[in-house]
DNA sequence: AGTATCATGTAAGACGTTACATGATTAC
DNA sequence: GTAATCATGTAACGTCTTACATGATACT
């Protein structure tokens, strides 16, 4: 369901094609939502033909650019209000973080050292994002709240990082023998 | 295939159930992992025939605690050391954040407010749990990481709804009517 | 005796990914 | 002219959720 929400979303700041909303599912949007474009594509049809979107001319090269429709934005204001946020979450760098005792402490920092540069890496692409923003349109003024989320975000994983690779560090190796389990 | 490595973790950490492994998903691993019961069941089942945990004696109530083998260890510690963690992720609150500007700011409020409430208790609890960690024990040694991961987030997330609330506290009413779209 | 919690599952359908396919335009 | 990028899709398969189903034990 929030995929069609998500590319509400996007349709809604702005008139965007489905290449268009593939780039920013690459891109900005990658801790916030993404899809392949193999699921984007028909799930605009089916916005269309839902009556949520609708197609503008066709551009160049084939490009089909979609607009929101009155009920598409009726559609999105009643899921913002009427509907609570699910806050489960799937995040591998933790999950990973939590196995990371039964490799070798020096292994267990080489992990923790690929994501503190991948955070801050990030983080430098968000900063520039948030600075392109035009705040006289309403829709970029949400857009800055949730581009400082994921700064915030960021920040708080790359700290983590470094701590860890404190505590990691006064780890003893994993070289004692387990129990025979297999 | 990160399910299969999140029963893997939890199963190496400690020999557990499929009924304490969702007890697991449905607290703690909320922000790192999910899965519901329907999935879990199949999956311990299939792990079993591959030889990667194993099923111990059957407890009470039908109960049916699966420890990690030998070759469960080998396939964890090979899933950290030769691939990389995958970032993509999928943060409704973030997302909702992006279509803020189509709701009044009243409305916007409210639901920041909400995201900033729940934050707050979560952290209480992760708090909680850090506390109750054995450092002796090295898969103990892992979640002190990971719990800090979460700790961190949490925090980040409410100190944003904080400033966010704001933010929007500046934001003109919607009542502008927009051009005819549908 | 009745309710809550413990504990495990099956089947159908929705959602998401991987592999494959096609053609137009731009840059070198 | 050839490679890169732009741009949209289909089919098959794998993952995840929703609805449904069952029975044991503990608490009041």
């Amino acid at each position: 369901m929030s995929l069609r929400m998500a590319l509400l979303t996007l349709i809604a700041g702005q008139p965007r094609s489905g290449y268009d909303i593939n780039r920013e599912f690459d891109g900005v949007l990658m801790f916030v939502w993404h899809a392949k474009p193999t699921q984007v594509y028909p799930e605009l049809k089916r916005l269309a033909a839902d009556g949520l979107i609708r197609e503008q001319d066709e551009g160049p090269r084939g490009r089909r650019p979609y607009e929101i429709t009155q009920e598409g934005l009726r559609t999105l204001r009643e899921w913002l209000t009427t509907t609570s946020a699910d806050h489960s979450q799937r995040n591998e760098t933790v999950l990973r973080t939590f196995a990371l005792w039964t490799v070798e402490p020096a292994e267990a920092q080489a992990f923790l050292r690929e994501e503190l540069e991948y955070h801050r890496a990030r983080l430098r692409g968000l900063r520039v994002l948030q600075k392109g923003l035009d705040l006289d349109r309403p829709a970029d003024r949400a857009a800055l709240l949730g581009l400082e989320a994921g700064v915030r975000r960021l920040e708080a994983a790359a700290s983590w990082a470094e701590w860890a690779l404190g505590v990691v560090a006064t780890w003893p190796s994993t070289t004692a023998p387990e129990q025979d389990t297999g």
